[in-house]
DNA sequence: AATGAATGAGAATTCATTCAT
DNA sequence: GATGAATGAATTCTCATTCAT
């Protein structure tokens, strides 16, 4: 994996500056109000040093996001495969996707940003959207497969379809994680007696309860 | 409520024409590809005119909110009351905001672009805003009772805190409705096998089923 | 044609007066050092109006070198409709097309400057692009015509292709004026003795006699 | 003409080889889309390089056209020299600078381009450039000779004045040869039924009749 | 000599908002 | 009330040139 030159290391270094500058600036004020010139001032770059290490904003956010999918799949595997049930997979891995949400506000904000925003022609050809793109494949994989595997062990309802459900679950989780992103938002539209975030685990309790089977996994 | 007065109707149509244009366009494009200009061509008025109707662009997101939400209220009310159980009652209220959004994708859009972009300072003062505030805590003091009496009737699991478990169903729901809004992007994505928007219904049972007290309302 | 409209003639003058300020520029400076920002100062105008009369920095171009050639048309119609042969009309055609274009040197460096940069996609596709398409047609059909005729009335050598040698007349042309135009950037290469514009009838009179049929017009 | 030192060879033969480079690029796609990294790539070099062996942009272009000349006027000479008349050797003095321009369509376009753009202060004083002016002034004295002994030999008109008229003969050549280059560009104005190129030897003819004594000379 | 990362001064274009009529 | 022309600050992206290594 080590390319050994440290060249190549030095714009690795570079390039994850860069991503770690525009992610905590995305997670504080949002994409919209996120200008690349704001990016390079957090990444102590010009603005046309951004351009060296990505074609454009587009791609940039892409890379970010990809990142972000590539360092959490192999937390996701790791406690999905150590899950006695199916149910138990899917716990795991809606936690880590909180956990790992919680942590980079960035990752809920941007997701969301994106799909509201729509992309531009050409936006979904850069590498790193193309990336992007297989982790979504492979985070999609191990859910839809947890997802029959709680349906043959019977710990997950029958009744559901595990493409559609997964899905669900994922915009549940993001919406929920968007919300406590903008707490502060929030608060400006009605009293919020509590912090949010501290109510994700409660949450994802009652999106298992709402897929289990029946008589099955009350914690 | 009406003023008898011709002039006012006429302005008050004119109003209602804007929110209605503005309505159209944020559900076809989004938020941030809504111009202040687009706007005024659809809704057959000088840009300038709208600026008589409304302070600025986050006033009229907000008038469009505050009359959706208006909108939405007696339905909501309606249904509720007729249910026999909290549990029925909050199933209701998901459906009705669930079947709205469907109806009127600006709304999730329109929420979620809202909490994404942030306020300016001084967007929260509008009198559309301080409506739109109204609203919610109508809406949210319907959704608290509901759950309480489910609650108290035992529809309801107990150990759910009433008010972050109803503001975590609102999420789940929005986010959800983003992701049907959002289908074409979500396409460029992952594989869809099918229409988002046909397995709300689905979705709405699942967080029932998580909400409902354990031998209770399968469906 | 007048639409009898304050309005509507207000804009129009806005419009010439933006065509005059870039086209004064062009002639002073070139097609690529006159920036947008150049035209609207020098139209006593901010950036943003400029926009609000031509699509983008080409189609104002277009529309330049339309205007331009929508003048010229009719002068040459003239001149060339009371010649008593085709070589008479030629020599009319291209002393017209000398005269205007010694008048405006914006549109040789226009003219020239566009074929050499070449055009974004998009580009040929604006409303001033299409005019100017036209004028072209209109004054090609002119110069077509009149070969045509000088062939039939053996005025000019019938061994010449018509439209291939029209056009060249025309590269002949504009290449000398762009010259002209440049005069300043040539005595940077080589002494020049004479003002270049002075030749322009001469050069004129050798294309002619370059085209006569052997026996005839020589002046 | 060698300095028999293997540095300076290899020296000399980089330097060609960014030549080539831009020389091809410019020909393909024209002087303002030839950005030095294009260059660079073409020439399999870092974009730092080439500012070791041209000053900027400005000179590597007048070394360009400087090499250009160079190679050309021994092909001039060589011809003129074998040409029966003045008026021959001004044919075949086209003929080869058409013939040039034809193979390297480089020459004419940024011939021209640098005419259109301008110089900067400072342009002029590289040595490409003090070169390249040296050039011109022999390919001209060439010029100038034969077209004075055509009219001594009575090929030539008498009436013309033999600079000027060179100069407009280049640049009629220069004006066509360009829109050889450009025929794409030129096909989006107007239709064209043929290919420029082949009018070429045709237009050559065309403007030695223009300039030959009347009863002389047709081929 | 050679590299290629970095710079930074613009370039075109956009759009919410204002204001004279 | 209504208009729509005008504004101007902001934004993304470019590219010739420099310089530490």
């Amino acid at each position: 994996m080590s390319t050994g030159n440290r060249r190549d290391r030095e714009r690795e270094a570079r390039r994850q500056g860069i991503l770690n500058a525009a992610e905590a600036h995305i997670s504080e004020f949002g994409l919209a109000a996120t200008k690349m010139s704001d990016v390079a001032r957090a990444a102590e770059l010009s603005k046309g040093a951004l351009y060296l290490y990505f074609q454009n904003k587009s791609a940039l956010c892409a890379a970010i996001a990809e990142r972000a999918m590539a360092s959490l799949i192999p937390t996701v595997q790791d406690k999905v495969s150590k899950s006695e049930s199916g149910l138990g997979g899917i716990r795991q891995l809606l936690r880590s996707n909180a956990e790992f949400m919680l942590d980079h506000p960035s990752h809920a904000r941007l997701a969301m940003s994106w799909l509201l925003e729509g992309s531009k022609p050409g936006d979904v050809d850069s590498p790193s959207f193309q990336a992007y793109r297989m982790r979504i494949a492979e985070m999609t994989g191990i859910a839809h497969q947890c997802f029959e595997q709680g349906q043959r062990d019977g710990s997950v309802r029958a009744d559901l379809n595990a493409m559609s459900t997964c899905l669900q679950l994922w915009g549940s989780l993001l919406g929920n994680l968007v919300l406590v992103a903008s707490q502060e938002e929030i608060a400006r539209r009605m009293p919020l007696p509590l912090s949010l975030s501290e109510g994700v685990p409660q949450l994802i309790e009652v999106l298992i309860a709402g897929i289990a089977s029946p008589a099955q996994d009350r914690p």
